[in-house]
DNA sequence: CCCCTTTCTTAATCCACCTTAAGATTATTC
DNA sequence: GAATAATCTTAAGGTGGATTAAGAAAGGGG
């Protein structure tokens, strides 16, 4: 019992290492930040599957990825899924726009493995960013470099068949393809899972 | 010859008018900072298809349009022109990829029509975000909002037929599609000319 | 106001990718 | 370790949008 207590609690320590490493590696923080920092995040632990934020729930959290797989996706009208967004550990994942916004979400993320997540509330943030100005300047970075990184997904996306984005999927996240079912790389890749087995198929 | 001077005076304060009103919408400016912000930025003139930046270059200012249009686009392998981006007054225009990473871009930015930009060198903008803090909280929220409006976009153009997304383009854009040719919006829509010809005989 | 360039349309043919449907593998669960 | 679910493959036929080539219309410079 005090056992369990003290591996979950090691746990979280390591999951706040882990988000404070990442911070580290963008901006400098205090060690009085870094404090302020470590308690605006709550840690929450997902099962397989389980479901973080619905489609028409309001996103409120940012949420870093301390470990496991999660993915982000919506349902088009004849209820077929497209994915968004794969995280592992180390990157951020959410409905983006329903939390900017505060509107309903249209995505759903969801544990694809066993996954910890760090989660800290809009409202701590942005107190947080009145608190601890380099955070501000941390995602201000960060989504630079995600709309950066989007913009160019995009027009691989529009320019180039589909054979060559798979490939470049391939070799960008190894460690994720092994970790996903080959229909949700289809699906982030904007195909058909059939039409990726027939590429791949040619591929050999 | 004074009179054009003067003229010329004052559209420089126009332009700059513009862009602390624009400022001011999401962040607030205290006299000084006001003042300290024109300062940073230039005001340069373009004229009708003028090149703005080329491929190659690499990007060194950000740049509000105080006036005119713009786009950005890139020239694919057969040497395709896609466009990424339309700008008209109030809007940011740039190859951001290039601009952040320092790197030659891969798009063109060109004026579809006299357009007045006015330009902050990324030095002066980084030294703005520590003298000015607003001002990096405006971009944070702006590359917020840019990164959002852009999956929608993306999430769009890969779910929705070619028809839908012109409807889309023309409600939530009319005032665009009135000044550039319908072939340009045809590659901001990711179809041929020829094809959105077509689309438009079957609306009528 | 005319000429030349830019832009838009029409129509035939073609291809990347989708749909459907079925069977073959590979995981999970009891 | 059998049963069931999840995932992957194969193959036939269909469709959205591209390509090519022409001509029509609209603009803009002199």
């Amino acid at each position: 019992m005090i056992f369990t207590i003290l591996i979950a609690y090691f746990l979280v320590l390591q999951a706040k290492d882990k988000l404070i490493a990442h911070l580290r590696r963008i901006i400098q923080l205090s060690p009085t930040e870094e404090v302020i920092v470590r308690n605006s995040f709550k840690k929450k632990h997902l099962d397989k599957k389980e479901v973080l934020l619905f489609t028409g729930e309001v996103s409120s959290h940012m949420q870093f990825i301390a470990d496991g797989c999660l993915r982000a996706y919506y349902m088009d009208d004849e209820a077929k899924e497209h994915i968004v967004q794969f995280g592992i550990e180390g990157w951020w994942v959410n409905d983006l726009y329903s939390y900017l916004t505060q509107t309903p979400a249209k995505q759903f993320v969801q544990a694809l493995e066993k996954s910890t997540v760090l989660q800290i509330h809009r409202d701590t943030l942005n107190d947080l960013y009145n608190e601890v100005p380099a955070v501000e300047r941390f995602f201000r970075l960060k989504f630079e470099k995600a709309y950066v990184a989007f913009q160019y997904r995009t027009i691989d996306a529009m320019a180039k068949p589909a054979e060559e984005r798979y490939l470049e999927f391939r070799t960008k996240y190894r460690d994720i393809e092994q970790r996903v079912p080959q229909y949700m790389v289809a699906s982030y890749l904007g195909i058909t899972p059939e039409f990726l087995s027939a590429l791949r198929k040619n591929l050999r």
